[in-house]
DNA sequence: GTCTATACGATGATAGAC
DNA sequence: GTCTATCATCGTATAGAC
């Protein structure tokens, strides 16, 4: 069974955005990858930037299925942990989208409310975990604490990538979902209830390299 | 007195970047803009990169000028929250450069190292206001929470804009260096003892908006 | 120092045969 | 569906006159 042209075309093109930055990405370049010529690339998307709609809808879909947490849920430490695992994970599949955010979205205008409705979405996804781990008495916060910590969550899932491979360029270490969920639990810690700060100490160790 | 053109390119071209994203700015927009002829531009500055070699070039020395923190200094929350209102002002003056960091860097390859020194600074900066809040017994805090709470600040400074102008699109409250200053005081607030806590709660507020 | 004119290369995209 | 041309445009950069 062989894998359709058009879908290639897409696993390529995110391969090469995520190595080399979009803008450095050439369809001649992504053709000559798939040793298929321009034309073709062509026929199957009208142009660059639909490429570019259609990766970031595969984004948005994985997000939205990632974020749609049921404001009664009640996460263990563990859950969060794989949660957020999860998230720095897919996050990292396309982390093109963030290393040159304002060119890609003033070259490609629409992606500016779909931008913000993800953000928008990660905010609230953090706001109903937190909520949870404060109904099962483990976390406890006032209302602008728990604003500001929302805030720097979302801040956090966005950059990180960005943050650890500038910090590590050409490093092993780099580009591991762990090291972010080590950031977050470290971020989630000095607002726990002290028996819960220590179990996500040594949860987070675990995350540690 | 008439200002020299070589420097009315490298304000005029910080401000086009800034505003319309480093890549949308041509050099033929820069020279339109001030009207002037792109040779003229072309006899001051050898090319593009060049004149944001130099503007990295600014943004680095302003930047090592407000990160040489001596490590012994003693600090107030109020000189606190001071710094930091520098530090967001400075990193908004130059923000293209984070806004598509990742194609700037590998236009213009020889910045890679010169952002990661930046980066390393800021951590040096911040352990060594914490370090002070410690000697102060304002903070209290184990040896990997440290490190952990320097990366987040250094993360935050660096991208606080970028999150912050994606979230407010268009919107008025967006690129005031105070709203900076006011997350990253959230930041630290779970680290103090109660009253330095509580004297950061005040002053927090005169950085909101 | 400043201008006009232009070369050059790269890239996104199309036309038409197979 | 796929290929081989080929176009049109744009952006950087240079040459040479004033």
């Amino acid at each position: 069974m062989k894998v359709k042209t058009r879908d290639r075309i897409l696993t390529t093109s995110l391969a090469l955005f995520n190595e080399l930055g979009e803008p450095n990405v050439t369809t001649l370049l992504i053709s000559d990858e798939m040793d298929i010529s321009p034309g073709n690339l062509y026929y199957h998307f009208r142009s660059k930037s639909d490429i570019i709609g259609e990766l970031f809808g595969q984004y948005t879909a994985e997000m939205d299925d990632l974020l749609a947490i049921p404001p009664d849920v009640e996460v263990s430490l563990d859950q969060l942990g794989f949660f957020l695992h999860l998230l720095f994970e897919t996050l990292e599949r396309y982390r093109f989208l963030y290393h040159d955010l304002v060119n890609i979205m003033s070259r490609y205008p629409d992606l500016k409310n779909r931008f913000r409705k993800i953000l928008s979405r990660k905010g609230k996804g953090f706001r109903s975990l937190c909520d949870s781990l404060t109904r099962q008495r483990l976390m406890s916060l006032d209302q602008s604490s728990l604003d500001a910590l929302c805030e720097q969550l979302t801040l956090t899932v966005c950059y990180w990538e960005s943050f650890d491979s500038l910090k590590e360029l050409g490093n092993r270490n780099a580009m591991d979902p762990a090291r972010g969920v080590y950031q977050v639990f470290y971020l989630l810690m000095p607002h726990l209830t002290e028996s819960a700060a220590g179990e996500l100490t040594v949860l987070a160790q675990e995350y540690r390299r």
